[in-house]
DNA sequence: ACCATGATGGTACGGTCGTATCACGAAAAC
DNA sequence: GTTTTCGTGATACGACCGTACCATCATGGT
């Protein structure tokens, strides 16, 4: 046999290729010799480790949810317990939002597969389910610690305001992507949110 | 002089059409011949009325964002003040969150326009920017008016509260845009924020 | 009655897109 | 050393897209 190439690093490399074109272009108008051209290789190596434009999309989808996935867990582990459920939950927040030109490319190209997965049902809805509901679960979770730590009210909707909480801040980072917000008001109201859920006095360290 | 046709009143019949073929088939995949078919008109004429289809896009655009202005306005106008800011406020953001058909497609299509926006510099952010900025005005007068009734806590941050409420109100049209969440839940996280917005006993009637 | 002109239909053109086909190099297997 | 098979390149094909061009019809002004 020739020589054997480790197939999921090129893809990897060319879906990665994928998410820069369409963070600079739009998810819409890249096109399989842009992407090509953006990973270095020639139209048919895209061809051939993924035969049609859909599985690339698919993939790209996947690897970008990975990613969340990972940045969020790396988050929680990096804010570990001890800076206080609502710092964890700030650093949390403020990560799901676009304020970089990295977040803000993964941001913009996220939300354009969650627009195209609407109508084109090729594209799975289950990354669009799942994480978020991932996503909530951890909140949640946290939430209830700072519940049973008497730092919340005691009759909190631990779930439902982790629900409003993930909601607000994926609002705010839309507002961010079409420039009607700065990352500062963002993180300002997100603030004030957050003031009001954890009364004063009970708040760990503020980080900043 | 041949037969004079009122332009306006074509160029609105054909932008119809476009939202609603974008609404099934998705913004990014509307052609001039699509949009013709369902104008019921030929595709030379789609071209005699915009030239050019960015003009359409643009004209699509422009004729949402007045629907979406009118539509709160109606509410605005239509709740009044006699049920209260609280009441008023849950009107505002109901009707701004996808629930049947039609609004559903108005999110989607409205939503693609901003993905679309932030790439493609052809079409003016400025719908992105205004009407939520003017949303937010709205919400922060009857917030403020909620305060000086005494309704909310007397150190409320008016313009903050509505910016965080008008996030949530995007966040959660999105989520259940992709099927995340039901609108039933929906409304009831937006419920959750307003009743600790608006300390109990201090509510209006209820709308349901 | 007859033009001038707005409205409309039909169709062709250049470009790009995703995909398929053909061909070749190179290295592991025997 | 030959053969088989993976990896890679170049290029062609058919479809569709936005746009442009040309012809025709209908009608209001004179």
């Amino acid at each position: 046999m020739p020589k054997r190439v480790d197939h999921e690093e090129r893809r990897t490399q060319i879906a990665e290729a994928l998410v820069r074109v369409a963070g600079r272009r739009g998810l819409h108008a890249v096109g399989m010799r842009e992407v090509a051209a953006e990973a270095g290789v020639s139209l048919r190596l895209v061809q051939y480790y993924f035969e049609t434009k859909e599985k690339l999309l698919l993939y790209g989808l996947q690897q970008l949810a990975g990613q969340l996935g990972a940045r969020v867990a790396e988050r929680l582990r990096a804010a570990g317990d001890n800076p206080g459920p609502r710092a964890t939950i700030e650093a949390l927040l403020r990560e799901s939002l676009p304020t970089d030109e990295e977040s803000r490319t993964f941001h913009l190209v996220y939300t354009s597969y969650a627009v195209l997965s609407v109508t084109d049902e090729a594209l799975a809805a289950q990354p669009f389910t799942d994480d978020p509901d991932a996503a909530e679960d951890a909140v949640t979770r946290l939430l209830q610690e700072a519940q049973d730590a008497r730092l919340t009210a005691p009759d909190m909707d631990a779930r439902g305001e982790a629900a409003g909480l993930l909601a607000m801040s994926a609002g705010l980072g839309t507002s961010i992507l079409v420039g009607q917000r700065t990352p500062d008001s963002a993180l300002a109201v997100l603030r004030l949110h957050l003031d009001r859920l954890f009364p004063e006095g009970g708040a760990g360290p503020s980080i900043d």
